[in-house]
RNA sequence: GGAGUGGCCCGGGUGAACGCUGGCUUCAGGCUGGUACAGCCUGGGGCGGGAGGAAAGUCCGAGCUCCACAGGGCAGGGUGCUGGUUAACGACCAGUCGGCGCGAGUCGCAGGAAAGUGCCACAGAAAAGAAACCGCCCCGGUUCGCCGGGGUAAGGGUGAAACGGUGCGGUAAGAGCGCACCGCGUCCAGGGUGACUUGGACGGCACGGCAAACCCCACCUGGAGCAAGAGCCAAUAGGGAGGCUGUCCGCCCCGCGAGGGACGGACCGGGGUUGCCCGCCCCGAUGCCUCCGGGUCGCUCGCUGAGGAGGCCCCCGGGCAACCGGGGCCCUAGAGGAAUGUUCGCCGCGCGGCAGGACGCUCUGCCGCGAACAGAACUCGGCUUACAGGGCCACUCCGGCG
RNA sequence: CGGGGCGUAGCGCAGCCUGGUAGCGCACCUGCCUUGGGCGCAGGGGGUCGGAGGUUCAAAUCCUCUCGCCCCGA
């Protein structure tokens, strides 16, 4: 186990995949915002964080919104192992549709700072 | 060389690191059944695969799936020159006619206006089956200003459009009144599968325009859509499915009777016949009997390894072509809150600047900037729209040189 | 996947079905009224009718294609 490629990973068991799962969270969760992005935390039991996006029409065609996902996953892989366990529900608000990849890594990379340092 | 027309093609390449996804294989752990072993789940390793010409818009057509469907009529919707191609189409090809262009070409919802109804603003006398405002001509009257009656439709004027056009003859003035040509209509002959066309004869003109107005005619048309649909099935709730039973009348049977049962008809209410009607079919408040299954979340299949109405600037044959037949080669991703990504090099492309060779075309080097439109969601055939930059072919017109 | 609606002056809307003059309210400008402003009265300006093509003598209106926005159902 834990082999070397495990430490940038991004597997099935890291996202959140069911509707149920992103209701909970939305409802529950704790409501934080960066620029054009919108996070909702709810921390849970699992042994690592869970990633969920919402990216709506409002944003973009498909090209935009799928530009968008990926650039939050990547930072997210990134970044996941050294997160502190919750589940987390990003938003992206319309104005991310024309950002440039520099913000949103940055705006994404500011959400999680202060979630690792409100766990510690 | 310049200007243009039509069509086709490409849509960056390559390497490394870290990731994602589904297929095959292998290892470890777990679960089920268990003799070997098989299946499923989780995690790791290896191998090879992983967006487009429009994947887009969803404007048409089909496959596929489910539902509905005795039959008849009416409605609704669609298409609209002819012939062909096709699984099918509103697509495509070839042609006909008409418009535009010197031309290559291009555009056209291009049936019917003597089936009927309706509309044609303003202007104009008159907007569809006739009429006569200014006129022109004749006759009568006259106070010489003109008035009355009749003929006419050439000219003026209005309009988008005025009941064939031009010319000659003719006449009181005129008029298809007569003639020639053109247009129109009918008939005949030739060509063509046909739309249509060519020629001739006859007719003296009848049929203004609008059907992308209602409509008529011909042909086509059941509805929904992969969230279709099929299977497995937790928690919770307790229901779900099947059968009988409506009211009245007639008649028959059982019964002493109350009553019960069978048949036929009518009626009431609801439902089906996926628009309506006829017709047809089913059901009945309450209650009784029998059975245990129905279904939500979720998961699996449908779903793409085997079939594809698939591609080929490959070949052969048929056809003007769309396309068809045969052979060869090649391609083919399958997600599911939704993969195909991020970072860093090198090469290639375009634009701009600088320097050098060079009259110029252009060549070399360096630097900077740029690289579009857009992301599979069951699968195909078309159409439409978006698009940085680049390449190729055929043809037309004009100019120059030989 | 399927269905519906909207686009007309700076803003909110009529007009479209049944073709011929583009109009209403607020806003804007000018004048009157008032010491001044508001209110009120009178007058005025302003619209490629989302875009392209077509039918027609004539198109916001009819037809075809297209762009953008909004809503609904499974």
């Amino acid at each position: 186990m834990a082999a070397a490629g495990a430490a940038e990973g991004f597997p099935r068991s890291a996202r959140i995949r069911k509707r149920a799962d992103f209701l909970r969270v939305q409802q529950r969760g704790k409501k934080l915002s960066s620029g054009p992005l919108v996070a909702l935390v709810l921390p849970t039991a699992g042994p690592t964080a869970r990633l969920g996006l919402t990216v709506s029409s409002k944003v973009g065609n498909a090209v935009v919104r799928a530009r968008v996902k990926r650039l939050l996953r990547e930072v997210f892989r990134r970044r996941r192992l050294a997160c502190p366990p919750v589940e987390l529900v990003v938003i992206a608000r319309p104005a991310a549709g024309a950002a440039t990849a520099a913000e949103l890594t940055a705006a994404f990379s500011s959400l999680l700072s202060t979630l690792q340092r409100a766990s510690r």
